[in-house]
DNA sequence: TGGACAATTATTGTATACGATCTTGGTTGC
DNA sequence: GCAACCAAGATCGTATACAATAATTGTCCA
């Protein structure tokens, strides 16, 4: 197909995303990938509210597509709208960074195994060019990009897998898990994460469906383990953290 | 909690709904709702058109709330929409009814696992309930019933697993689920199914996970395998099947 | 001085109106 | 007779206006 015209980011992954938002291309679709990419590169922060005529007003649009968009977001797990109060970046809680993380290690690891015998050449000069990336961000000190990078690796493992509805869903998970970092991240090494993402298309390239499985497997309970998910207070508000 | 107004259905399963469609309370709710309902007992036939405002005449209400309510179903992937034509209830290719019962493989045993340990008794009680009722439909052969009351047999279960995210995966994959079946459905008998869900149930009320998984899970390849999704002209509007 | 109540303000929920796009039926030219 | 084109109708996409609800702030009374 030609390359449509697109106002953001990569357009191989903005693409990709169109199946997230089963919106017809369309301005809805812009505000939506937008603000879809504004969240997962900590750019608006988990609370922030989100007012349709505020995002209406930035963006030129009217408040009836800005709703459109954030009720889509809002589907996706990356807003939370609340009745007669308005749209705001999700704040996942304790309970729902957990189930996010233990979702990824029952799911991912499937898609690493199909991965593995799906994978072709293109794929892997592709996988390897992210990886370089990542580890170019992270030499750079840009920590925020090194987690973006770090998440789209594992998308576009789930493209190549060809599964659509996993790849979906694995997707979702990752969106929220950027949410669940910036909140809940502790660990501040992340050299472990480039690790297993070498491992991991080494795998790969051996189409070694076991081995990818495994190592995936791993690499997201190490993430989990990554995050600080004792029960301090959760519920707090913008206003407890500004008073630390 | 006091019980609130509740229109159609059993409030029980229709108040667990509302975690598919992160929407607020309201008129939008609602015709989710009943529109979700008549496509799982397959009273809106997989296609038809669903004209904004033909719902929302039906229904009183403007076509604002239906355009909503028909975008938060294209989410769960109940309806699809396409530009300036409109919204259909969705028709499930073959790839994707592979698909969904290859991602059901995959998680719904897990989850019948967890439900093995986090089951109680009331638990027990009401799904043995539900056998019962899935049996009564199926004596009387109302089998539209009979497959309705078996999808929702699993979304109980997932319930119980405690565990949302995966709980509302599951629900979104039998959803579509019941579509594929209104669509590709060809053994005559069901009664496999209840002896799998009564095979499952014993093994919950042993809290035994390790028996659940496997059993969930040769029960969900069963179903599977129950479809007819051979490469007959899949992308056939409602034509080609008025002239057989 | 503290709390409760009421009016104001701001924001969302819903309906309606207008413009753009697609479908459909008829007409015209070849 | 056939095909291509054009126009009319219908449906969706978007903007705007009004109504309903919640948050806020100011005021009054104990």
């Amino acid at each position: 197909m030609t390359q449509p015209l697109r106002t953001s980011q990569t357009s191989a992954a903005a693409d990709r995303l169109h199946d997230i938002f089963p919106l017809p291309a369309g301005r809805t679709l812009d505000i939506c990938l937008k603000l879809h990419s504004a969240i997962l590169e900590h750019r608006l922060a988990p609370g922030i509210k989100l007012s349709e005529d505020e995002v209406g007003e930035i963006y030129g649009v009217s408040r009836t597509v800005v709703r459109a968009a954030l009720q889509a977001l809002a589907h996706s797990g990356m807003v939370t709208i609340e009745k007669n109060r308005g749209a705001f970046v999700a704040r996942p809680t304790i309970r729902e960074a957990h189930e996010v993380f233990e979702a990824r290690a029952l799911i991912e690891p499937r898609i690493a195994r199909m991965t593995a015998q799906a994978v072709s050449e293109a794929d892997l000069v592709r996988l390897q060019a992210h990886i370089d990336a990542e580890h170019e961000a992270l030499a750079a000190g840009d920590m925020g990009k090194a987690l973006s990078l770090s998440g789209q690796f594992h998308t576009e493992i789930a493209d190549i897998a060809n599964h659509q509805i996993l790849a979906n869903m694995v997707r979702s998970l990752i969106s929220r898990s950027s949410l669940i970092i910036a909140l809940y991240w502790k660990r501040a090494d992340t050299a472990c994460e480039s690790h297993s993402h070498h491992a991991l298309l080494k795998s790969f390239a051996e189409h070694n469906g076991e081995a990818a499985e495994e190592i995936q497997k791993s690499h997201i309970i190490d993430l989990h383990s990554g995050l600080d998910l004792r029960d301090r207070l959760d519920k707090t508000n913008s206003l407890a953290e500004a008073l630390t």
